[in-house]
DNA sequence: CGAACTTACTGAACACTGTTTAGTGATGCA
DNA sequence: TGCATCACTAAACAGTGTTCAGTAAGTTCG
């Protein structure tokens, strides 16, 4: 009898519906904006239905940080095949600062906001690890071509995730409030493209 | 009649008096946890009263804004005395983590939280001027002395400036999750050692 | 001095928030 | 058919930022 199967799908649809939902009022509107009422709303259900599949709000957060991962590593997937290992470090650096602009409500769940972390706290946390196992292994192409010298991987690799999300943290907070609107994206492009050259002759 | 300058220093003494309750509570409970009702019962003061001083929470959280880049300027300054430039950009380098490390409430607040800036948005932003003004100072004296390649000191500044606050900025959002914690400081420790030495000689 | 005006302050309300609980009506199984 | 289980919800709880009418002092002036 296929019942307890089609009551598994059942809720499965009835996450997704969910999470559907509370993407576009999030994505759309920002975290702080949107409230379990809303999402109600969306969905055409009470909000004490949402708690019946989502245990509380930072879990409907901490699923959609996963998805951002996700959604994150397949924009750098096509990178991969470029040969040059530098060109590739530099292009994944692009890539996740187009990501970030791109998607600012994701990307600020996914490094910035505190909500989704409590979630994981000290247990494994695969999707980052993902990400930057990706990171480091460019590093570690870089360091056998000879481009990089042989310091440790992981260091090296944290001080260039480092220097490429302070740049988009302080952008997407709205930190370079001190430099004048018109010459501000120009820059942005002039940090990255110097610590990119940096990383090759030193500054 | 110095009555109205007893009122007008009534007044500066009450702002005071909210500004200190709320910052207290701010600092040791952070900023999320902390309720108008909760400073109002600080100060036993109802909680209209203190829209009676200040506009709304932005505002406050605004003033503390402030204050913390004072705080912080005042633990660059005498950084300024060191006579090599390039050891003096180090030694901020690490008065900024060390900053964010010890005041990481108010860190979050000047450089992360979005609520205090939509308190200032297109204005002019002295206390963020000064700040990175100081960093330009220490950058331009490094190219004068040779240290660095003559690139816009405005853009080599903000580079360093990214990859010191990215590292800060993850550590305190907690996003170093993927490292065992005993290898925590040490990676973060070589990240940023690593980074001073790349700035002289490349990776 | 006493009336009138001004000021500082507050209780109570408004419109929200996340979350819990008791109860309802449909569904599944004997 | 009757009982149990299930999905679902209305209503409440305790909290939030903020506003507003009303009160009780302080101040000014005839």
């Amino acid at each position: 009898m296929g019942i307890v199967e089609r009551k598994e799908r059942e809720r499965e649809d009835m996450r997704r519906l969910i999470m559907d939902g509370a993407k576009q009022l999030f994505l759309a509107n920002g975290f702080e904006k949107v409230s379990i009422r809303n999402i109600a709303d969306a969905i055409e259900y009470s909000p004490a239905t949402i708690y019946l599949y989502y245990k509380d709000k930072n879990e409907l957060l901490f699923a959609l940080h996963q998805q951002g991962f996700i959604k994150m590593v397949q924009e750098f997937r096509p990178l991969l095949v470029l040969t040059d290992p530098f060109e590739k470090l530099v292009q994944m650096g692009r890539a996740y600062i187009r990501f970030a602009v791109e998607n600012p409500e994701l990307f600020d769940l996914m490094f910035i906001m505190t909500a989704p972390m409590d979630k994981l706290d000290l247990e494994e946390w695969e999707e980052g690890d993902q990400a930057f196992g990706l990171l480091m292994h460019v590093v570690q192409e870089c360091i056998d071509a000879g481009i990089f010298k042989q310091h440790d991987v992981r260091a090296t690799a944290m001080m260039i995730w480092s220097a490429i999300h302070g740049y988009t943290a302080l952008f997407l907070r709205k930190r370079l409030g001190m430099f004048p609107d018109c010459d501000r994206q120009m820059i942005m492009d002039d940090a990255f493209n110097l610590f990119c050259q940096t990383l090759r002759h030193g500054l």
